[in-house]
DNA sequence: GATGTTTTCCAAAGCGCTTTGGACACGCGA
DNA sequence: TCGCGTGTCCAAAGCGCTTTGGAAAACATC
């Protein structure tokens, strides 16, 4: 039987009112009484109910994430698990819980609905936001404060979020291997209905443009962002008719699918064929070290998730304020996967 | 302004009380008013406050998971999405709310005991069990519902876990390399504090002392399960004196690093060096297809996560019952990473 | 028709906090 | 002395549900 608020003010011989205020930083206390109760609080091991501190407050002090679990555009990714781990540190710093809510495709927007409507939640961080989002509308018609990881074009501008700069990341990527003498550069893309490939895919035909040289569409390709697309997508364009001589990869995991194709074929990445990636940073696939083995855009999903779980508190505190949105360069690291185009027919 | 039980209850000329018994399936109202009520409910858009609900009743509704944000053994690794997406997808069918923790590595302990002492969930999940691990005790003397994803031993057996068969799973991946011929197996496990990759270290004991093969320490690394450490360990092993002619891995990602190692010594998975790693099924890292990539023992991270989720609720519903153990055995599957040992010292 | 029994509903008391609207004591200046 | 602010504290009224302990009505039994 857990000591409640009512069993220390009873031990303290003061009322509910006195203690719950001394605990929570009330001026309406003395610094004497404060101290006793505190005192008493630790001795007594006493731990406000969270369920009824919910409830009188009115506030949820959680956040929730809503994920679908997608047989397409899974955020189920690799990068998820960092980006909720560097929100949880956040959140665990400022007494918010994480709420994590996985629901099939077609009940996401219910579960936000939801969400606003039952009060389990005082704001939502949006994942992975498409062409089209429904979701900022509903949000925002709910009001619920949030804030995307990402962003997306459209009419309504005024919302908060975090987004690395994809455009210009892989506009630089692919100036780099054009500074290399590449020409033909393979795109190996997420999803194109998500935003951040969208995004890339732009760079990429951008950095073209501004060296008049054509993109040749049978070079960009898009699909789940998986070890295995990078495989089968490498192993069809080197060996195609007029294979790329480098390769522009949307993700660690598919980078390394690219590895294995271009071994399988005997060929070597930084020698025989280039590859930059983008790099989360993730935890488990560290690409640091004096060298690494990708030459890669990087930016820490970790840090973002820290970054857009302030965010979000700050927009509770303050739901009227105007939108933060912070967009971040990635570093263009040079790895052991970059080299001069050897293709005799590149120049 | 959200409707609450009280609009529903004056716009029906209802009580409270029936129209929250008619909601909540009680045998006490007859059918054509809980008809009616709940046709009002839809129509209303009525929801009922989680927070008040909550309190009411005495229950979170909500499963709590414990991450520790370790810079050792970090349980942010990939297996960790899959887990929760399984556990997550179970939790949103039964009505349960998904809490997760991020915490210091020091203060995990505190965690669970706060979120006993707060209410904040009804039971938890515990992920990735060590040796000597203080948190079944802990769990137990506070009372609060727990399943163990793994299993450990200890005095005290009687816990709910679920746990694949680590041990069988590398013996039998051991002896089938041996069947191959191969007789130095390198071993890359996971850190072997954690219970599961003990266990997997002793089922490839196992397999050499039934062989009467002496087990080599050279080839018996263990470490962070990163891609850098297969890397790193398979260059530095293949490179050795004495190399190991096949391997046998804890992780699909650790395989990669082996895969990058022998292809920059322009070995070939599968006919130069055999490679038999732990596959967790992860929804980005395919292994299947008609002929996977890796030989592998596999097992569904996401399957386990629905299973331990299941669990915890049954505890939670019947914390009384005998605590349910599961040990799943892994499938051994034959990909492109294994074949018959070529090295001429072999035999 | 009187007496149980069952069905159907309700008023009110929680759940364990926070917060409102005083009350009381004390010190100060007028 | 009075009045007034100020510093401390408290009783009680929420927060929005669930649940207890009936009461009234409807039905069945003799």
């Amino acid at each position: 039987m857990p000591v409640k608020l009512k069993d220390l003010a009873q031990q303290l011989g003061l009322s509910q009112t006195t203690v719950s205020r001394a605990l929570n930083g009330y001026p309406e206390v003395s610094e004497a009484t404060r101290d006793r109760v505190l005192r008493a609080a630790r001795r007594l091991h006493y731990q406000p109910n969270a369920r009824a501190q919910r409830l009188a407050t009115g506030r949820a002090m959680a956040i929730g994430h809503v994920i679908p679990t997608a047989t397409k555009y899974a955020l189920v990714n690799p990068i998820f698990a960092d980006f909720m781990a560097g929100a949880g540190e956040t959140y665990a710093g400022a007494g918010y819980d994480l709420l994590m809510s996985v629901v099939r495709e077609e009940d996401e927007l219910d579960a936000y609905r939801q969400m606003a409507a039952r009060g389990s939640v005082d704001g939502v961080i949006v994942h992975g936001p498409r062409a089209e989002d429904p979701r900022i509308a509903l949000l925002k018609s709910l009001g619920l404060p949030f804030v995307v990881h990402g962003r997306l074009d459209g009419p309504d501008q005024s919302y908060a979020w975090l987004d690395i700069n994809n455009g210009r990341s892989f506009r630089r990527a692919a100036d780099l291997l054009f500074d290399l003498g590449h020409r033909r550069l393979a795109l190996l893309n997420g999803p194109e209905v998500m935003d951040f490939a969208a995004r890339r895919r732009a760079g990429y035909l951008e950095a073209h443009r501004a060296r008049a040289i054509p993109a040749d569409p049978a070079l960009m390709l898009a699909d789940e962002m998986t070890e295995g697309f990078g495989f089968r997508a490498g192993l069809e364009l080197l060996r195609s008719e007029a294979p790329p001589t480098a390769f522009l990869v949307s993700s660690y995991i598919i980078a390394l699918g690219v590895r294995r194709a271009a071994e399988t074929l005997g060929l070597s990445l930084g020698t025989d064929i280039s590859l930059i990636t983008h790099d989360d940073d993730l935890s488990y696939l560290n690409n640091r070290g004096e060298v690494p083995a990708f030459s890669a855009t990087r930016s820490s999903a970790r840090e973002a998730g820290r970054r857009c779980a302030e965010i979000v508190i700050e927009r509770i505190a303050e739901p009227d304020s105007p939108p933060l949105q912070e967009l971040w360069e990635t570093e263009l690291t040079i790895g052991l996967s970059t080299g001069p185009c050897r293709s005799t027919d590149a120049t």
